[in-house]
DNA sequence: CCTACCGATCGGTAGG
DNA sequence: CCTACCGATCGGTAGG
C-alpha cells in the first residue's frame, strides 16, 4: 500500500509522540524520520499541533466506528455478548495502530484548549456508552452490582494499558491478547464465563 | 507541617509534571509556583532532571514500602486476602500523593538512560510480586486460571488509571474508591466475593 | 535568592 | 523540498 507523504508524517509522528510524548518531540525529529529538513515539513503541514490533531481525530473516528459496529452486530443480544464485542473492538483499535491509539489516549491534553474540549466531549460520549452497557447489564443481573462510571473507568484504563507494552512483532498476537482481555473484562464485571 | 523549600519544589513540580508532562514543563514554570526567578531554582536543585528523579524515587519507595507492609500483614493468609491488601496498599499510595504517583507512572521514561534502567528494574520487581501472587492464587484455585503477567498488567494499569481522574477534593473519597477497586480487582481474577 | 547572561534549540516564515 | 533566517524560549552558569 502506498503511503502519501502526509500519511508518512502521521505514522512517524505517531510513533515518536508515543515514545517521547508530544512536547518531547521536535518538528526536526519528525522531519529526520522522513529524511528531509525540518523546515520542509511545513510544505505538508500547517503546524506541529495540526499533526497531533490529525492523529487524535483519526483515532477517535476509529474507536467510534468500532463501537458502532459492535452495537449493530450485537443489537438485542445479552449484555455479556455486547460487552465482549465492545472489548474486542476496543482492543482491535488499540493493536491495529498502537502509535495512533497511544497518542489519542495519552497526548490529547497537549491540544489547544478548544480542540482539547472537542475531543474531550467525544471521549466522554464514548465512555458513556460503556457506562450505559454496564448499567444495563448490572440492572439485568448479568453483571454484578457495581458503580458504572467507576467500573467503566477501571475497564477502559485496563484495556488502554495495552498501548504501553504492545509490539506488533512481540510474542503475543493481537488475537491472543484480545481473548485474554475479554476474559478479564467479563470477570471484572462479575459476568459468568462464556461457555 | 512545615515544608522545606526542597519539598515545596517537589510538590509543585509533581503537580506540574502531572498536568503538563515533564517535557512540557519548564524550569521557569516550577519557579513561578514558588514566586522566585527561574535561575534561583538552581540554588536548590542541580538540574531539572534531578527534580524528576527525586519524585520518582520517592514514589518507588512508597510503593515498595506499602507492598512490604501488605506482605507482612497477610503472611500465610489466603490469596484473596493478600490480593486485597496489595490493592488497598497500591490505591493508598496513588491517592495519598497523586502528583508524585502520577509522575512515577507516566514520566519515568523522561529520565536519563541509566536512571530509567534503574527505575525500570524496580518497577519490574514490583510487578513481579503481583505476578507471583496471581500465579500462586491461580494454582491454589483461589483465582480463575489466567496468564499471570497479562493479568498483572491488566490489574495494575486499571488501578493506575486512578491518577488520571482522582482529585482529593472530588466527590469520591479515597476509601470509597479503594473499596470499589478491591471488588473489581478480586472479580477480575475470578475470586469469590468476600463475605 | 537576584541580575545578567550563555549557547542551543524550539516552532515557524520568506523566498525560491 | 531547500537554504537562510527569525524571535522566543529552553536549561543552566557566573558572580554576587
Amino acid at each position: 500500500m502506498v503511503e502519501t507523504r502526509r500519511q508518512q508524517i502521521e505514522t512517524i509522528a505517531s510513533s515518536l509522540f508515543r515514545e517521547q510524548g508530544y512536547a518531547g518531540t521536535s518538528v526536526r525529529d519528525i522531519a529526520r524520520g522522513l529524511d528531509i529538513q525540518g523546515a520542509s515539513l511545513y510544505a505538508h503541514v500547517a503546524s506541529k499541533e495540526d499533526v497531533l490533531w490529525a492523529i487524535v481525530r483519526r483515532a477517535a473516528e476509529r474507536f467510534e466506528a468500532e463501537i458502532e459496529m459492535a452495537e449493530r452486530a450485537t443489537a438485542g443480544a445479552a449484555p455479556v455478548e455486547r460487552l465482549e464485542a465492545y472489548v474486542r473492538g476496543h482492543v482491535g483499535v488499540l493493536t491495529e495502530n498502537v502509535g495512533q491509539a497511544s497518542v489519542f489516549i495519552r497526548e490529547w491534553r497537549s491540544l489547544s484548549p478548544d480542540r482539547r474540549a472537542r475531543i474531550g466531549a467525544r471521549r466522554d460520549a464514548y465512555e458513556n456508552r460503556w457506562r450505559q452497557l454496564i448499567a444495563e447489564g448490572s440492572q439485568a443481573g448479568a453483571f454484578a452490582p457495581t458503580d458504572p462510571p467507576l467500573a467503566a473507568a477501571y475497564l477502559l484504563t485496563a484495556l488502554n494499558g495495552i498501548v504501553t507494552w504492545y509490539r506488533p512483532d512481540g510474542p503475543l498476537s493481537a488475537r491472543a491478547i484480545a481473548a485474554e482481555f475479554v476474559n478479564l473484562s467479563l470477570r471484572s464485571l462479575g459476568a459468568e464465563e462464556r461457555p
